[in-house]
DNA sequence: TTAGCAGTTTATAATGATTCTAAAAAAGTG
DNA sequence: CACTTTTTTAGAATCATTATAAACTGCTAA
């Protein structure tokens, strides 16, 4: 399996339940959006072994600390994560009520006017 | 009282409740953010008589469907609420933990360079 | 002014995502 | 294998928010 070793190298030990959420999340061409459900649910079509709820909490989390998932700042009452963790924006489709990636190439230079040290930009998160 | 008009004008009864609110949200020089339970921290210091939690709810979601609070779109564990209503962006001090509102005027135009259909634009909103 | 309806408030219960707990299981190490 | 550390797990706990249903209030028409 190719993700024993990322997880090693991580300090995360390659466990069982590990490796499928790992299978479920990053083996696909494309990068997606999920909550801890729809990653359930996507868990359970994939396997047939079930794996507890609190697991896929911890190891999302255990992810995330670990830079391999992000998590996306919208206002929901679930919890959305992305597996692409490059810097790039979002977009929220009101309508349809899903979240639409736009890479930074996708959106122009957003040039802060107002008068900002450098140290205090650099703990902002634009919203 | 000056917000009996305004709510009356809304569809919404000028209740002894909703004016203290009122009172508490806008009769104030600069606008601010706040999440439930603070707001309901400064009712208790504003006013002697009570207020159901309940009603705060009430009250905070009638005032944001008529336009005078607007939602902020922030992953937390409690909603924030901004009585700045104008287009406007946010900035989040990741190490102050606190909101700061950044004007129209104090940022740059932003361009999407992607292909979007104009009426697509419409419907997404920025994150 | 008052009767009656619609809108509002209220305490409390229910909901639902997330976190906690503590015991069992699995992984790593010598 | 023995032993330590990490991980998994089911279920309980937490906490913001919403639902409920009864009491109350504001409004309006007679």
């Amino acid at each position: 399996m190719k993700y024993i070793e990322k997880l090693r190298k991580s300090g995360l030990r390659p466990t069982k339940q590990r490796l499928q959420i790992c299978e479920v999340l990053f083996n696909r061409e494309k990068t997606f959006h999920f909550t801890i459900n729809e990653l359930e649910q996507k868990i359970k079509n994939h396997t047939s072994s079930k794996i507890s709820l609190a697991t896929v909490y911890n190891t999302v989390h255990a992810f995330e600390k670990k830079g391999y998932l992000k998590q996306i700042p919208i206002n929901s009452s679930e919890t959305y994560f992305d597996t692409n963790v490059t810097d790039h924006h979002h977009f929220y489709d009101l309508k349809e009520e899903k979240l639409i990636d736009l890479e930074n190439s996708d959106v122009g230079p957003i040039n802060i006017l107002k008068k900002l040290t450098e140290k205090r930009l650099n703990q902002l998160k634009f919203l």
